[in-house]
DNA sequence: TGTTAACCGAGACGGTACGTCGAGTCTTATA
DNA sequence: TATAAGACTCGACGTACCGTCTCGGTTAACA
């Protein structure tokens, strides 16, 4: 078997890869996915074709890690020295969550991210090696700090101790991710406050 | 301004739709989605590409079509004469959600089904109008029965009055639909079953 | 085995044909022949790469067929309805190599042919299938009127009997071509009509 | 003018040097002149590419100082002492030139060497440089020989004194080597003997 | 006898062209 | 006039090399 030696990371171009990534997402935003081509990207970012196939095999891999760099970017500016990944904990679980879900709206209309994360998300959906490091990588992380908020509720007695927050919180986030991927319905704070309040007490009557 | 004629749809080719629709189907079963060609199907159906383009204007219209095609067959194979579009309704609201639902993972899991819906779902992810055709003969129709059957539980004072069934059934249906899209989750009838006692009572403590 | 269907020699487009042989000469004569690429062929004559690679399966035969073809359009305008594969014979042979060994000096000193005949000459020396082809089908009908009327010159007892033509010409043909091909010396009607004289009657004393 | 600093001959690693010609000349007998690479060239001989831009301009250059090393080792050998460029004066002006032509003959016939130098001669072509330089360290040196020899049969008496020993030379090489450049013959013993006999008496009766 | 400047192997880089694939359009002949 | 067939222009693919440019690591001349 003739293995293609590894290229040495050591001696990658910064400017490179910076240059790559913004090609991309800009290329995205401006002219959509499907006409995103790597020919295309390597022209905007004045780089060699090779220089793409080298350390990335595919659009949908380059603009995963577009997309993962400018979220990073974004979080660091958006939280300034606070952490990141922080989940409120105010003790009033319902307000909490509805406080994340309407950050999630916001994000989730906001024209810069859009485009490369539907991108993303689409590709992900027909290519599980794709759709798996994009939960992974993205996902995941986010849902997370749901289960440990959710916990932290079991903890304090609000929520029933023999439910699984790996499932519940798919009560909150699901029907949101739905709308957003298949338009099943429109986006909107009230929407989340309403979600937030079936989910945790129900539709049945009590 | 120049139009041009729509073509006559009386001297349509029969024998060449129904070629096509199966060409399509099989081959996003075999290769998959972005592998599947229009001239591919074309050679494959023994068709001409321009009789492809004359009554199509993308794959993912062919592929739309195929797929609708291909569930209305199976909707009539598998009722027999029976209501294609009936959700149960024992009185019992859990078991018939859960019945339903449980139908709903076999579908899922249907290989012959799963390749094309995936790749429909995919391209309406990031094709908005697509997307929404998608939803519109697709989803919506089953969508529709939920809001029947939850009416009709709302009139027995099995759920809230004050609540939206448009939005209730997302409790169920949304987790399932994006375990099956994003991974974010094993897909069984054991997860089904609980998001129904979930989403039924709630999360939080009685 | 798969093999390519041969594409259908009838439905070729004249237009395009003549658009490649005229920007593959006009490309070797101002660029040169390493200069000159598919690419460039194709953009210049307004056509598809695909429509060069359907037909031919090298730059060589591209350029082997378009100067061909400027040879036969020269050959019919040179000779405007008269012979075009004439070998004068006035009886006096001498006089008549030299007139035709001055009008090679001409041609070879044409830039319109110089530059696509050094083309194919060279890449023929390289590859023999070229080569051969070249031969056969620019030189050979050259050197076949030597042949002619060096036997007519045998008849008129000006030319040894056994003597071979075949070999007898490439006394007068070879130090001029290989001069051209080589740069191995100037070429002039001077040298030309020397090499008649040196050949035809032996460098020895008489 | 900024101009580069030539590179410190004395530094230079006869290793690579040595590396590099071996390197050249296998490839050329192996994959062929076009298939031979400037990469592949370094990568055989265990060298970076730059070590070869540093001392050569073009492939072109490479071969011909590769191939006009193994010349040199060649006549080396082959002479073993002796005079490695000598012709042979036995008197028999005749007998010598088919010694000489048989032997070159066997040369142009010897793989090791055919490849190599019909690239060179090739690229010569087209590339009046690179074919300048062949003729002046390849082939003039050994047309002087016949030069020579010429004038000593002139003094002999054998051939006239009023021909230009650097044109009749041409009556004897120049037809061997349109026959192995343009392969309008088959090479022979005993055509280069008939080749001699023309030349010296003409072709005409006495 | 260190210092240092050059060469050296290695290989990443911005490019150009390759030869292939498929898109969507157009033409031809067949029914 | 719809069709099967397929040639056409166009654009992107992923690959191969080009020639340039660092990057350590020798290595040979000089300080």
């Amino acid at each position: 078997m003739v293995k293609k030696p590894a290229p040495d990371t050591a001696r990658r171009s910064e400017k490179s890869r910076r240059a790559i990534y913004d090609a991309a997402i800009a290329l995205v935003v401006e002219v959509g996915y499907p006409k995103t081509t790597i020919e295309g990207i390597a022209a905007r970012a004045g780089v060699g074709k090779q220089t793409i196939y080298r350390w990335w095999s595919s659009k949908a891999e380059v603009l995963m890690d577009a997309f993962l760099d400018l979220s990073e970017q974004a979080a660091q500016e958006a939280t300034a020295g606070g952490d990141p990944y922080a989940f409120p904990d105010t003790g009033d679980l319902a307000a909490d969550l509805k406080t994340v879900l309407r950050a999630t709206v916001d994000e989730l209309k906001n024209p810069r991210f859009e485009a490369p994360s539907r991108a993303l998300a689409a590709e992900g959906v027909v290519n599980e090696q794709l759709g798996r490091a994009f939960l992974t990588r993205l996902l995941e992380p986010s849902l997370q700090l749901y289960v440990e908020r959710l916990r932290s509720a079991q903890d304090a007695g609000q929520v029933r101790r023999d439910v699984d927050p790996r499932i519940a919180l798919e009560l909150f986030v699901s029907p949101l991710a739905q709308r957003w991927l298949q338009y099943t319905g429109p986006i909107s704070y009230e929407y989340t406050d309403t979600l937030v309040d079936y989910a945790l007490n129900g539709i049945a009557p009590r």
